[in-house]
DNA sequence: TTTTTTGTTGATTGACGAGTCAATAAACTT
DNA sequence: AAGTTTATTGACTCGTCAATCAACAAAAAA
């Protein structure tokens, strides 16, 4: 029953068993096996379409990564004004898509991979100077000279309410998530340029 | 050559070996043979004194996180008024002997750990607690009512800032660490109660 | 219609690693 | 001196897993 053209819809099954599995164990130690029976086809398979264990592991990456860049470009497009720009930033992290649990899992399992692998270091360094190059930017208008140091705490921020998710129980705090963040971001603005 | 009282010696000699070798390979995929060659005994020895791999894991866990308080404990005994005990803390999350490379790595697997290991998660559900009640102490005299909602930011965002040290080439920046978080330490105090 | 390309898997290989065990030896007890 | 407890390891078992291969099937090209 071979139909043609299968290669990226087997890719893409394949990305996407790696994220949910890694999720669902919330670790590296998942097989290709693991992977290949709930993309629905055998591990051989698998191995046919990505060279390795270690491209499927970057391929999902990449496409987390994607996703969420995505998101944060679409919400940039469609803010008004700066303040907007940076809640924008950060009402995107949180996302119902980018703040599921498994996703959270996977995240942290990304920051593992990055002190073994030198291209998943590479992918979320261009993640982070992302992040931050956009708080920059819309930080610049609301603290003067300090957006600098405030973009990268609150990108730091970020990341670490993300983290902390991982030890929750159950449901992951969307909305506790996403007042810390802006808690911080308010009283900055607050405090504005002044040195 | 068997001397006698040779357990708590091993044992410590272990607990090292552990932390080392995680921080060293930055993962979990560490093989009891690699932890017992660094400790200087064979590995069967190594499951002599602990039952398993697991209980090496979660002993070099305690022992960091036993490391961590004391270390937070002792700064804030010499802390004079809350600016300081707030600042205590948060110097003694810096620490030169916490913030070491193999340190932070250590502690970005105790995260991965407590996905799968609930005694993992216990303990650092613990530590979590403990950081943000001390930090929420400090906090009430400078901050009143925000107490609670600054020392959660404050307690992510130290996370956050250890959870960037991971993705650093060569040595840990220490100093940006620490003026990161009193960087918004004192945006947040110079605003002081007011909602 | 033969040939080539694409899709697919069961079976196998080869490596590695956690945990166990039997054996050896020194110290301590009685 | 005989017996017990503590220390220590090399060799072994048993399982797992990434990666490869041989073989089969169907579509497309020649």
């Amino acid at each position: 029953m071979p139909k043609l053209g299968m290669e990226p819809i087997r890719k893409a099954a394949l990305v996407n068993a790696t994220i949910s599995e890694i999720g669902r164990t919330g670790s590296l130690d998942v097989t290709v096996s693991q992977i290949a029976k709930r993309a629905g086809m055998s591990s051989a398979l698998a191995h046919h379409y990505f060279g390795g264990k270690e491209d499927m592991f970057l391929a999902a990456m990449r496409h987390v990564l994607t996703l969420y860049g995505g998101e944060v470009r679409g919400a940039l497009a469609v803010a008004q004004g700066p303040e907007a720009r940076v809640e924008a930033v950060v009402r995107a992290s949180f996302s119902p898509a980018n703040f599921r649990r498994e996703v959270v899992g996977a995240w942290l399992n990304f920051y593992v991979m990055a002190q073994t692998m030198p291209e998943a270091a590479r992918l979320l360094d261009v993640y982070q100077r992302r992040l931050r190059s956009n708080l920059r930017h819309a930080l610049r208008p609301l603290v003067g000279a300090r957006a600098a140091a405030v973009a990268e705490a609150l990108a730091a921020l970020i990341d670490g309410v993300y983290l902390r998710q991982v030890l929750i129980r159950g449901r992951t705090d969307r909305a506790g998530a996403v007042e810390t963040v802006l808690g911080v971001l308010a009283t900055e603005i607050s405090r504005g340029g002044r040195a």
